[in-house]
DNA sequence: TGGTATTCGTCAAATCGTTGTAAGCTTTGA
DNA sequence: TCAAAGCTTACAACGATTTGACGAATACCA
């Protein structure tokens, strides 16, 4: 799944019911050309789009402007110090998971790191797989689970956390990507939704070429889960907008 | 993705499955007010209830009023040392979960803890989320003490405390690798789960390998155990998802 | 109301990503 | 020092996803 990144153009205004993000922006505070490079890499090539400042004061322009999921923040900055940006940033939004590198002497501070609000740390030297492991976790932390897993509706049922999907009692076999579709839509069940929106969503692309792709999965949801595929009822075509799941 | 056939239950919203919840009370003692706070935050944040107390003596008090589910300790403690209060608390009630917070000079020598009944311990500084992580986990341990030790199902039986697993009455070999990763199979059963996630839940974070490498211990666990490797049953794949084991 | 432009549904082919597996290498512990 | 366990690598096989063409449906506008 490639990403490239681009300015976010926040698409809702609202927030409505919890939403699924597979794969977050991630925004990268660090000031060595180098390192931000390497670090840039390191996430994009995991399929996370990217976002990178190399101060304090742009790192929280860019976090108002564009809400990423994670931060991956360096402690040593210029200009205005990477523990005043951490909190910063947590007094905004305290739960919004922060991951601070440092090197080893930064945190020789016994409890820094907890007053920083940091979620975790990784203390230079690091290993590229330990930062992702990390990252991984605290976006997986956030991103929680909403409290309902099962829903049904007309014939169909489904189980969130076994990805299990009947109809009529009888099991439906959906792709990872059409799940995917099927949980946003059901998640944001009556809400119209674009094409564009289920692409950064579900896909999580940050820039794409005009596609099929969605069409194609909706095609592929109709044909397993509606009674009448060409009549479709559930999921239901907003012309020009994009689609609307209702039960 | 495997789906089971079960009734079909025609209600619009099913009762929500059970969910992890932070239940109860967490008493921390600690000292150093700057900490105090900071980790009143960490918690709460999580959805605990906290109670927070500076010195061992006022720490009894409060633990012998308010029955915390859980205490997080800092040794450091000004009167009644640390060590004392964990001393006394784990003879009052030794199924109380309690984390201790540590200089890594302090316990240069695990085992003091061990012999102060402690039932895990973070070492300053400490990654937040790592200490979150050891507190739930402690709940957890005692919360279930009524745990299962013993599963079986088609013709394998497991004993988690001795960790041995039997097919047809004959003892099978897994290691310790191999054995972790079936245990938190089994114990997430039905629930799909990513390689990210075993990654995390049975490797951790300080060795983390390549995915690859959970393959490879699914094929293991797939030879052994299944009673055909090629077509397995327990052990099934969820294409672009990870794996769920399956009674 | 008819003509035109846009958007949508559908299909098959091509691409791309994921998984299973074996073999070899590294680490660990006796 | 050796064997066992664990990890990495490579690659084939498989399946999922994307693409692009094209006709159908819908909206727009004179």
């Amino acid at each position: 799944m490639g990403n490239l990144a681009t300015p976010f153009v926040p698409s809702r205004t609202v927030n409505p019911a919890p939403v699924v993000r597979p794969t977050g922006r991630i925004l990268v505070v660090e000031d060595d050309p180098a390192v931000q490079k390497a670090l840039r890499r390191l996430f994009e090539t995991e399929g996370y789009a990217v976002e990178t400042q190399s101060d304090g004061k742009s790192a929280l322009d860019s976090f108002q402007a564009s809400a990423p999921a994670a931060i991956v923040l360096d402690l040593r900055l210029p200009k205005v110090s990477g523990s005043d940006v951490c909190k910063e940033i947590k007094s905004l939004n305290p739960s919004l998971p922060i991951v601070v590198l440092s090197a080893a002497s930064d945190v020789s501070d016994k409890v820094l790191l907890l007053e920083l609000g940091a979620d975790d740390y990784v203390t230079k030297p690091f290993s590229p797989r330990e930062l992702l492991a990390r990252v991984r976790a605290a976006l997986r932390h956030t991103a929680r689970m909403p409290d309902v897993q099962v829903e049904s509706f007309d014939d169909i049922s489904v189980d969130f956390k076994k990805m299990e999907v009947k109809r009529e009692g009888k099991p439906v076999i959906l792709t990872a990507q059409e799940f995917k579709t099927f949980q946003f839509l059901v998640r944001n069940a009556d809400r119209v939704i674009s094409r564009d929106e289920l692409l950064n969503e579900v896909w999580g692309y940050q820039n794409y070429p005009s596609t099929r792709t969605v069409d194609n999965h909706i095609l592929k949801l109709r044909q397993k889960l509606e009674r009448d595929p060409s009549s479709p009822v559930h999921f239901r075509t907003v012309h020009g907008m994009g689609y609307k799941f209702v039960r």
